[in-house]
RNA sequence: GGGAGAUUAGCUCAGCUGGUUCAGAGCAUCUGCCUUACAAGCAGAGGGUCACUGGUUCGAACCCAGUAUCUCCCA
């Protein structure tokens, strides 16, 4: 049969994926080996996969591979998380377009729709994440609006409520007034936008509302104008010498003729605008804290939907922006605007909705997160979880020592509906169900005779349900003593992103040491984020985004899940670009050819082993140890980037370029000699190896060889070899084949300077008195096509030499030799030496480093003192025959 | 405004506790090759004032201070 010269991975992928999952080789279930778990974090619901899912899993994959090798007893578990804002927002929409309005339905209703566009589209996602070849206990998967896992979410809600944690406020939140809900303050993207500062000038009046002898003004400087309406004062510097004068004096608002107090606070920024700033504490989180502290009506100017309210008086109903351009108008036509200047600021902007946030007032529930996340902190700071790369630990510290109370409500129906029950007077009881609740309040309200209570319409944030990921997964609420929570729990690693470390990371560990006292897990490595080649996000908004799924189709998952990995280092960017996964194809292809050129191989079982062959054998397999060393340490300092490297460079550099050129069987009028049988099975066994230590990054390609190279039983897979195991490292071979590749290079070199085909044979001489490498001599003599390796004492006439170490080689050549180029590098070279020297000698000769340098670094630098006396030498000598 | 991090070859990054002929890797580039596994390849080569300015030290890419630029987080 023809083996193609490329490598087709279409063919091969669905193949492989299909075959594990009939073997079950994915799914994990608590026996007496080491647990090794992972759990995904879970991809929203609604989304589809993209280039920051395909990084993170990929390295949840290799992590989750390599343990499987191991022996470790893998488990990753897959799911979803619902994402209320993202999918109440995607089936509002959709009601929509079939001409349905949110308000017209009931809760039950809606939901009906919810669930039903989630059966619908929710799975996407996980079945992209099979085409990357995740290999997930599918088994498993979860998603957090299940019936258990909501369940855990309502019971953590009780329990905290009746610890006293949970709370109920008014407080100013980030309200979303298209989502028409509250959102975190992680949820609040801030922007630098373009804006416009007005300055208007506010009547003074006193006390009795008689206007001022001197002066009657005061000029404010807002980028909000529509929020004048809702100012209950103006706030000025106490040191400011401008406005001293207006103690106990009062402003009139514009339109609302509404009579306010002059305030005075150092809070002000004298330099910003005029000094003196209006207070609208409905409507500014700072202006609110003035307001509660200088005891200021509020007034809500702004209705849930962003138009203005009846309490504004004037423009009511009328959206926010609208009245912004308005008002200012409205303004100059009365003589208000004193100036408009153009400036920047920031403005927050809803993450999931990409609606300007409005502070809002509002009665939402909270979560005191000071005492709770106390453990969570110090298990970051003492290392009991580990953040990597640990950069990270000064930021967790920062945002876990100023953490505020967690603002859990949603006004929303998809998620779970708070547990709290009402009676018409605004008394409520925290219960899991409608009778639990009366029977609460009963006790606690005895003289009441009411019969029903109503549920608070909200829901809990999503987040809320997410942070019980790595417990609620193994139902660690439903049922805290199952076999699969004492075994799994706590998990290894956690993969995510650094810009989710505080609104779920931090938050699983509270969770964690709340509810199991334990760490959630032990490692989190923080991936980087996936970037175009100028900088930006990948983002589907943005359209800079190759689709994953194109890039696979295109060039194979194994290339992708390579290109993906090849530079992407812990906690740093991943500047994106399709080149890496190209160089991701032409490895595969590289490790395909070398399966093509081991199976094109003659084997003659009676053949003896060559002493050339045996000698390759051997420095390969130590080699192999080696870097198998360097590779196993990399892994625990989760450096894939550079294990993957380290690999690729031990297949193509070591195993393809130097071992298989060394033991290729040599063609003899026109037709390849058979391999002896040692060799070719040691080769295969080689290569075996190789193909495990690949596996974890290419799964696919390295499966498709395991069968290809030997007959192997149906279940044995490579999925599930056995990692190979770090053997003797014979540093003595290693260095001599070193010494014998320098050697290589440099006659190469030489024909490529003077032109020489490979095909051409040279001579080698060696200048005794060196050392015997002669054992590898055979070796140089094939790599670098030589007819023969003799010898000599003295420099033989015509010849062109370069020296290693302080060995000395010479090439004959029947070319002429220029001489004069020849006394330019020689004399290059001792003046390089002569530099080198001469700066060992003064670190040799200065007291104060021979006093305080270690002993081994004086013994270093006497070494090459020594080392360079003698190579100097060696070029005079050399230096001195080219002028006779 | 507050905090964190970064700046090393054209690009993306390593460089541990200051000391090995210490300035490295991959990609890209250049030169020569379609050599019987692979041109998605082979052989070889050239790229850097380690952002800048000082300081500490026998010795600094590495430690310290300042400056510049960039990124992220928070307000």
């Amino acid at each position: 049969m023809e083996i193609p010269k490329t490598y087709n991975p279409s063919a091969v992928e669905d193949k492989w994926y299909k075959y594990w999952l009939d073997n079950q080789f994915f799914k994990s279930t608590p026996d007496e080996r080491e647990p090794y778990t992972i759990v995904i974090p879970p991809p929203n619901v609604t989304g589809v996969l993209h280039m920051g899912h395909m990084l993170n899993n990929t390295i949840q994959d290799v992590l989750i591979r390599r343990a499987r090798m191991q022996g470790k007893n893998a488990c990753w578990v897959p799911g979803t998380d619902h994402a209320s804002i993202a999918t109440e927002a995607k089936v509002v929409n959709l009601l929509k377009e079939k001409g349905i309005k949110k308000t017209d339905l009931t809760r039950e209703e809606f939901l009906k729709y919810a669930f039903e566009w989630k059966e619908k589209y929710g799975g996407i996602i996980l079945e992209q994440l099979k085409k990357l070849g995740a290999s997930c206990d599918w088994d498993r998967t979860r998603f957090t609006m299940e019936e258990d896992m909501s369940e855990a979410v309502i019971d953590v809600f009780i329990d905290l409520f009746n610890k006293g944690q949970i709370y109920r406020g008014v407080r100013m939140v980030n309200w979303d007034p298209a989502g028409m809900t509250a959102v975190s303050d992680e949820e609040v993207i801030h922007k630098e936008s373009n804006a416009k500062l007005f300055y208007v000038s506010y009547k003074l009046v006193n006390e009795d509302g008689s206007a001022l002898a001197d002066g009657d003004s005061i000029t404010i400087a807002t980028t909000r104008p529509e929020t004048i309406l809702g100012d209950t004062a103006v706030c000025v510097h106490p040191e400011d010498e401008r406005y001293k004068h207006l103690k106990g004096k009062y402003a009139i608002i514009p339109f609302a003729a509404r009579k306010v107090p002059i305030i005075f606070d150092d809070y002000i920024d004298m330099e910003f605008g005029t000094g003196a700033l209006k207070v609208t504490p409905a409507h500014d989180i700072n202006d609110y804290n003035l307001g509660v502290k200088h005891k200021l009506e509020v007034i809500d100017t702004i209705a849930a939907n962003g138009t203005m309210s009846e309490a504004a008086g004037f423009y009511i109903g009328e959206d926010r922006f609208a009245v912004r351009k308005k008002i200012a108008k409205d303004l100059e036509e009365a003589g208000h605007i004193v100036k408009i200047e153009d400036i920047k600021n920031k403005v927050g902007y809803s993450e999931r909705t990409d609606a300007v946030i409005e502070p809002k007032l509002s009665m939402q529930w909270f979560l005191k997160m000071d005492k709770i996340s106390k453990p969570a902190l110090d298990a970051v700071l003492n290392g009991e979880v580990k953040l990597i790369p640990d950069k990270f630990v000064n930021t967790y510290k920062h945002w876990m020592e100023n953490v505020h109370d967690w603002c859990i409500s949603r006004q929303l129906w998809w998620g779970q509906q708070i547990p709290a029950w009402y009676d018409d007077k605004g008394n409520f009881v925290v219960a899991k169900t409608h009778q639990d609740a009366l029977v609460k309040y009963k006790t606690n309200y005895p003289d009441s005779t009411i019969l029903s209570l109503k549920q608070d319409e909200d829901v809990v944030d999503t987040w809320f349900s997410s942070w019980l990921w790595p417990i609620s997964v193994f139902d660690g609420f439903k049922d805290p003593e199952n076999a699969d929570i004492k075994y799994y729990y706590p998990t290894n690693d956690l993969v995510t992103a650094p810009e989710i470390l505080f609104f779920w990371v931090a938050r699983m560990i509270i969770a964690g040491y709340e509810y199991r006292g334990q760490k959630p897990f032990t490692n989190v490595y923080l991936t980087g984020i996936v970037r175009d080649k100028l900088g930006r996000k990948m983002s589907k908004s943005l359209g800079n985004s190759p689709d994953p799924l194109d890039l696979i189709a295109k060039n194979g998952a194994d290339a992708v899940r390579m290109g993906m990995l090849l530079t992407s280092p812990a906690g740093n960017d991943l500047p994106f670009d399709e080149s890496l996964i190209e160089q991701g194809r032409n490895f595969n292809n590289k490790i395909w050819n070398a399966f093509r050129l081991l199976k094109g191989f003659e084997v003659d079982e009676n053949k003896a082993q060559p002493e050339n062959n045996k000698l390759a054998c051997t420095w390969f397999q130590s080699r192999f140890n080696q870097q198998l060393a360097v590779v196993n340490d990399l892994y625990s300092k989760y450096r894939m980037s550079e294990v993957l490297m380290t690999t690729y460079k031990l297949v193509w550099d070591d195993f393809c370029a130097w071992y298989l050129e060394m033991i290729k069987p040599d063609f003899v009028e026109g037709k390849a000699m058979p391999i002896d049988a040692k060799t070719y099975h040691q080769t295969i066994g080689y290569f075996g190896n190789l193909l495990k230590l690949l596996h974890p990054f290419m799964p696919f390609i390295t499966e498709e060889l395991w069968h290809l190279i030997e007959d192997r039983k149906d279940n044995n897979c490579i999925i599930v070899a056995q990692w190979p195991v770090e053997a003797i490292i014979d540093e003595e071979i290693l260095d001599g084949f070193a010494h014998a590749f320098e050697v290589i290079q440099q006659i190469r070199n030489i024909r490529n300077q003077k032109g020489i085909s490979p095909k051409e044979q040279l001579q080698l001489m060696i200048k005794t008195s060196a050392i015997d490498n002669s054992p590898l001599n055979a070796i140089i003599q094939k790599s670098a096509n030589l007819s023969s390796i003799a010898l000599v004492n003295d420099k033989p006439q015509a010849a062109l030499n370069f020296m290693i170490g302080t060995v000395e080689y010479f090439v004959p050549m029947a070319q002429s030799i220029d001489i004069d180029a020849e006394k330019i590098k020689y004399q290059e070279e001792l003046n390089y030496l002569k530099g080198f020297l001469e700066s060992v000698n003064k670190k040799l000769s200065n007291e104060k480093f021979v006093a305080n340098a270690k002993p081994e670094v004086i013994a270093n630098e006497r070494k090459k003192m020594e080392d360079a006396e003698t190579k100097m030498k060696l070029i005079e000598e050399q230096l001195a025959a080219l002028i006779n």
